[in-house]
DNA sequence: GCGAAGGGTG
DNA sequence: CACCCTTCGC
């Protein structure tokens, strides 16, 4: 059976619901992860999921903010819920689905300044990086697990427009950058979308709102991540190369998000 | 020729650009005075009225708040600008088209309380009638000239859902409707809509926002008005009747003001 | 630039 | 309810 999970930081699920909708037709997610659905639980509408086929939810949801959420075709199961934010936001939701678990994260963006003494929120980014690392670490690498979302972290050189430009900014700082490569080691975790496109080929899924023609400047970062267990390798590449991509036509949509969906195939 | 007038507080001429294009488009008007512009004047979309066929335009502007304008499909020449705001807000515009003087305002609201010693919002409303009844009453009769707008007052009885309630809510409070009458005596002006639609039929041209159907409630108010003096009667009732409605169908479409346009012809 | 938030107005 | 404002965050 082919499973296709993707995420995509929809910046509000209530004024993208359309934009959500059509994603799915065109691409039938089996399993779709979303980071900054910005309404309360009462709010996330349900119903439009339904229609789409993915029925199945899990939310974590707050007043206005943040906010994540699993939706399947398929039925969804229990999975451990990590306790990694300490300001307590709705940045963490999983599920496990068709027997893989999926944790999904919206990571903080850790603010303008990169200096944990300075500024609590790059001190609550990296405290969030080692929380989750630490739990990862403790994990079974046997186990098919898929650790997606908006990291906001763009790990590679080839994951920012300029890599020089970037080292100084928050997303790709030398610190974050090792951050996001101990995550990756913790469980010896496979970069799934990076292997499908390989450096030095440029990919980003994130493109800021404040260019007049985000394909024309391109200043693009990678921020939003499929990562995989050592257990689930098998099942991504049963077909040879990895089928993972950024979806950056739909950064092109009518009053679109900020960020591409990203999606990851895998035959289990 | 048929000179069409008419006057339409729009709430947002930015946001509702696609309304005013329909409503040109439907009824042809020569002469289109707005209120509640809400926009600077470097940001009122002059392109899209000139594709209309309005590409003359008088334009008083603030940032946000207030704003009127006058737009034309023919060219405008000047007409006297009247300083009847003492807090100098974008409230009135004017204009001199096809030998006919317009004079377009906003007249403030008034806040809740009806009394000028508490409410200076209230105190200003009556100062702003008592300034233009004053200009008013210094003008010939026989000059062709129309005052027109939102002017806040719904002057008689059947100009609003229950006058028992309403006379005590501002806007038909007995002191608006004596100012709003001294400013129709003051140069002999005819109340035009109200000639076309006489007493006791109700007329309204604004329903709150705050109603569920404005239909079945129809709880509205006659604000917007087309006053025409002595020097005009004769080319608002050379084909007997007078010419002149409210468009409350308007107050249906999409997204809509909560003002409907009010109109009246010409033949001059 | 584009989302939220809260506050003010009609 | 539905516009404006400003502040905030990304």
């Amino acid at each position: 059976m082919r499973l296709r999970l993707c995420t995509w930081n929809v910046n509000s699920v209530r004024l993208r619901a359309e934009q959500v909708a059509r994603f799915v037709a065109e691409h039938a997610p089996d399993v779709l992860c979303l980071q900054e659905i910005k309404c309360q639980d009462a709010e996330f509408p349900r119903k439009a999921f339904e229609e789409m086929g993915l029925p199945h939810l899990r939310i974590a949801a707050q007043k206005g903010w943040h906010g994540v959420a699993i939706a399947s075709r398929l039925p969804i199961e229990d999975a451990p819920r990590l306790d990694v934010c300490r300001e307590g936001h709705a940045r963490c939701v999983s599920a496990k689905v068709a027997g893989v678990e999926v944790q999904n994260f919206y990571i903080p963006a850790g603010g303008d300044v990169p200096d944990r003494a300075q500024n609590p929120k790059f001190d609550h980014k990296l405290d969030f990086f080692e929380k989750l690392t630490a739990d990862m670490a403790a994990r079974d690498p046997k186990a098919p697990l898929a650790v997606v979302g908006d990291l906001n972290v763009a790990p590679g050189e080839f994951d920012v427009w300029s890599h020089r430009q970037m080292s100084r900014v928050v997303s790709h700082t030398p610190v974050e950058v090792e951050a996001f490569a101990r995550l990756k080691a913790s469980l010896g975790f496979t970069d799934l979308v990076r292997e499908a496109v390989p450096e030095p080929q440029k990919l980003f899924s994130w493109w800021s709102y404040r260019a007049q023609d985000f394909r024309a400047s391109n200043r693009g970062l990678r921020l939003d991540h499929i990562l995989i267990s050592p257990g689930l390798r098998e099942a991504a590449f049963r077909l040879g190369a990895a089928a993972a991509r950024v979806h950056d036509d739909v950064r092109e949509w009518e009053r679109p998000s900020d960020h591409a969906p990203v999606s990851a195939d895998f035959v289990i």
